[in-house]
DNA sequence: TCAAAAGTGTTTAGTTTACACCCATGC
DNA sequence: GCATGGGTGTAAACTAAACACTTTTGA
């Protein structure tokens, strides 16, 4: 393959929205610090220039890696910033891709080309470099969306969760309380969850523990027409709020 | 600005997937046909390099309009296209758009660097250039999940139409009859259409026009949380079809 | 008077919402 | 024995689906 192309070129990135859940069930997003100019010390999202021979997706993920040591996961392509005045190195295109991570199972720790790497709380983000900020909104905006009618919060959990665990998350990506009981019958009626063992250990009653099956769920987007996978609440003209107090 | 990196870059393109109605309320697609290699005398979506100091969209719409004289369209991004053996001539990494158009107000003709620009039906879409089929294919999906939840045909249509037009613009993205009258219903329940006057000269009952309210839509959008925009049928377990014989 | 498309209403089934109390466990 | 979260059922309101005949016009 030659590439001798005359004219100028915009350079390109990737960048990686990556989200997680932290041990009380609420979202968070992984920042790196920034090693080097411009924007050294400031906090941004992972990513890094494409190589000539390199795909898109492969990029992302090896700038996740060499980052934040965050490995083997699931991404998907977000949205392409190209701004001609986003970056004040010169003309640099990025492509933006995110990924729901279980937390546990992706230890992170800041590696080549970051001084250091974190998961942050939504109400504790620092201001970040570039047009980063617009792009980790875009980020939150589709998984809002996307949560809704597709199984994605799964990936966030660990094999084994619970419906509070479930429930806690759709509300954090949600930002809004949802009702305990229309939830349970709601998820429970799609028939997407296995049952597992009970918790042990809690002091409280043993809440059930299940497992989701992702094998069904492509089944049935497949075969069955009729089948819609749909977490969507309305509320009726909010008078009252929350749960009922007992 | 300046744009000296050291390492060897893609080339970077957009294309764009524009869709209009034809005169029986069936949905085309744009093409030209190329002038020059690679894939001189191919099909390919309108589309071009783009410049070192132009934002992503106005590659966009310029090449468009250079191609086939199609201008002052709103468009919206689609997906980035960026496997590196996807052009012959090297690393070429494409920003793809896509827009829905009313085919009588952007009348068409082939300009700069195409032979040849016309409409075509989808079922008589010829081999295209380049990764083109693949983008195509996911601009299609991409409408026909959004015209599901965002009143996007309208700007398809012309300013004034009828219930049946939107009917068969419906019944054309989404690939499936619908039921007239639960159609009806549920378009005018969602109460953003504009009663305009009657058709006049057709030989049968004159119907009535419609306008598509498009403040009304996005105030309610802004405002009212419980406000969804939704056109969706589901066929209880489809014995018959289509609508009752008289 | 015919052809062609417009227009209309109701019943039924299914879904969504709202809501309050008892249960099981560990400490 | 108490604190903590787990678990459950139903009635009422609403929404969606199915379905057949009459109307208006031009030719």
């Amino acid at each position: 393959m030659n590439n001798s192309f005359e004219h100028p070129k915009p350079s390109l990135t990737v960048d990686c929205v990556i989200f997680g859940l932290d041990e009380s069930n609420e979202l968070r997003v992984l920042l790196i610090q920034r090693a080097y100019e411009p924007f050294a010390g400031s906090w941004a999202l992972p990513g890094g220039f494409v190589k000539i021979d390199e795909d898109l997706e492969s990029a992302a993920r090896r700038e996740l890696e060499e980052e934040t040591a965050v490995k083997d996961i699931y991404i998907e392509q977000l949205y392409t910033f190209g701004n001609f005045d986003r970056d004040p190195r010169g003309r640099v295109v990025s492509v933006a891709y995110y990924a729901l991570i279980n937390l546990k199972n992706h230890p992170v720790k800041a590696s080549t080309d970051a001084k250091n790497a974190a998961w942050f709380k939504f109400d504790e983000i620092p201001e970040l470099a570039f047009d980063h900020k617009e792009i980790l909104v875009k980020a939150i905006d589709r998984i809002r969306a996307k949560v809704l009618y597709k199984p994605i919060g799964f990936e966030l959990l660990p094999e084994k969760f619970t419906l509070s665990d479930l429930q806690k998350l759709y509300e954090s990506i949600l930002g809004q309380q949802l009702n305990r009981r229309n939830f349970r019958s709601k998820m429970l009626k799609l028939d997407l969850l296995e049952e597992a063992e009970r918790q042990t250990k809690v002091s409280h009653r043993p809440a059930q523990l299940y497992k989701f099956n992702k094998r069904k769920y492509e089944e049935l987007s497949r075969k069955d027409g009729k089948f819609i996978f749909e977490i969507r609440f309305q509320q009726r003209d909010s008078k009252g709020e929350e749960d009922e107090i007992d």
